[in-house]
DNA sequence: CCCCAGGGTAGGG
DNA sequence: CCCTACCATGGG
């Protein structure tokens, strides 16, 4: 990846069809990136904000480092994948080729694992602008204070400390016992997240099963977006419609090994586009 | 009043 | 293994 540094931005140059900062901040894998009223998206990675701007074929990190791109955008944006290769794989069947045209500049995310797994044991039967609200809340009341309106996700030391009584008001509904469960069992050590990047996948679904509150589709939701898990395939309301609508009997030999990348752009077809 | 949202759990066949 | 009631909340 070809990156320019200069005035404390970092510009990457893109084509528009392959990273699209738009398509891929707002298509329901992540949950804190807003638009700001001058043209720009900011949200929080891990201890820090990110600012960011697109124009058509030039991406713009602004007040971001040589260091901090390197070691941590590069990652996060999953930038040393060639996305080309692999849409072109997929758009050898009908229906996916229709989803990449419409929103093809999709990236999966690697996002911050402890994160990943309570927003999507947040996400259980939820909508996801209520989802969005729930988790600024947690931050707000139970993370680290960044700069003016941004702040840290809540360590599992801190959640595993917080009563139901706290969670009132975040539209937790009945998931505020799951939270609390989750984050004490990865606190105290029970659950050991660093361990899911290196496992077998068997083992790896099995210990995010045995989380109270995470059944098969959040599971295959947190080793996507989490552990970077593409062959996870997170089933939702959506996605049964694609399945049912397309593929009766199961998904194109293409996506072999890269189900969950598929799935990204099928579920954000169908959501924002085809059931309009 | 209904149904739906990036579903899971508990309980009973 | 299957099926189903129920779960809290807000929007349509």
């Amino acid at each position: 990846m070809q990156y320019v540094f200069e005035n404390n931005d970092c510009t990457i140059m893109v084509q528009k069809e392959q990273f699209d900062i738009e398509q891929t901040l707002f298509c329901g894998q992540c949950f804190r990136y807003k638009k700001t009223d001058d043209g720009y998206i900011q949200g929080v990675i891990g201890d820090r904000v990110i600012k960011i701007v697109q124009y058509d074929d030039r991406i713009i990190f602004k007040e971001c480092s040589e260091e901090y791109f390197k070691e941590v955008l590069v990652d996060y944006f999953d930038l040393d994948t060639d996305y080309e290769k692999i849409k072109s794989m997929l758009c050898s069947d009908e229906t996916l080729k229709k989803a990449i045209d419409y929103a093809g500049g999709i990236r999966i995310l690697k996002q911050p694992k402890f994160e990943i797994l309570c927003s999507f044991i947040v996400s259980q039967n939820n909508n996801i602008k209520r989802i969005e609200r729930t988790i600024e809340m947690m931050c707000e009341r139970f993370g680290e204070h960044i700069s003016d309106g941004f702040y840290t996700f809540p360590t599992p030391e801190k959640l595993s400390q917080v009563t139901i009584e706290q969670l009132q008001g975040l539209s937790l509904g009945y998931r505020d016992r799951y939270i609390v469960d989750c984050a004490s069992k990865v606190a105290s050590g029970e659950i050991d997240l660093s361990i899911l990047d290196s496992c077998e996948i068997k083992q790896a679904r099995e210990t995010l099963l045995s989380i109270c509150g995470v059944g098969k589709k959040v599971a295959e939701c947190v080793l996507l977006f989490g552990f970077y898990r593409v062959e996870c395939f997170p089933v939702d309301t959506w996605i049964k419609k694609v399945m049912d609508k397309y593929y009766p009997k199961g998904l194109p030999t293409s996506t072999k090994g890269i189900e969950g990348i598929a799935q990204q752009y099928l579920f954000h077809y169908m959501r924002t586009f085809e059931s309009k």
